[in-house]
DNA sequence: CGGTATCCTGAAGGATACTG
DNA sequence: CAGTATCCTTCAGGATACCG
């Protein structure tokens, strides 16, 4: 499980001082989860409106089941994420963002939208960089 | 190497509309550069201020000299970073931003200082998420 | 439908040694 | 100092099968 590394926290280890350059940190750890390759993509798909799990996993081009799985533990445990299971037959799960996940969504759809508009000139940037790289 | 992947672009699929959500978009393998483990760290040094690889090196705990040159080289090749190497002995060489680089490294400071501040926060989550699982 | 369990492979990534 | 090269380990993550 991604959760796995530094998930229980130690009790005379508190809450120190967030800094993410520092390997012990926590906040290494959210962060990890909120860039995760599908982290990103899960937050950004769920601001849009609330999704079922086969109804996201067809939005996000490319995940597995296990993987699409996973991060909504991972993003829920770390409170991002809303599961709500409704007793029916066939089973119906909705994922939504919790407040806390909706800010952390907001920065990274601003992330997400700036990429965007900006791949031409990262292509064109790798382009002249593979191009001084043959010569 | 990372940027292996969807590294050269072909002539027949030039800059298509920009989309993340699509796996073969371009965009996903720039969103995955800046969102790499090591990448938004990088970036956010950088926003400091120059630095050398040891520098670099030291000032973000945990990455091996090999992941560090790996990510510099990514992130250099998307035309984030500029190295500056100069012809001295002892070697010299300096990493710093790009103005494109800078846009980039704003928004995930953005997002680290967000992540920061709210830790508290997701640790309360985990510990109740934690709770109700062992119940 | 919405998962979990298991297995397996390729890639990420660390450690070490060497070089200009 | 600033890397590269090599080796080796770990683990992300895909495929498949099965379950409530």
């Amino acid at each position: 499980m991604v959760v796995s590394e530094a998930g229980r926290r130690i009790a005379e280890y508190p809450r120190p001082q967030a800094d993410v350059f520092d390997q012990n940190c926590p906040s290494r750890s959210v962060l990890d989860h909120v860039t995760s390759r599908w982290g990103v993509l899960i937050l950004d798909a769920l601001r849009e409106r609330p999704y079922r799990f086969n109804e996201l996993r067809r939005r996000i081009g490319g995940v597995s089941e296990k993987m699409l799985a996973q991060t909504l533990q991972t993003l829920e445990r770390d409170g991002f994420v809303l599961r709500d299971a409704h007793p029916v037959i066939p089973p119906r799960v909705d994922y939504s963002l919790t407040p806390l996940g909706r800010q952390a969504a907001d920065l990274t759809d601003a992330l997400k939208t700036w990429v965007e508009q900006h791949v031409p000139e990262v292509l064109d940037a790798r382009d002249r960089h593979d191009a001084r790289a043959e010569a």
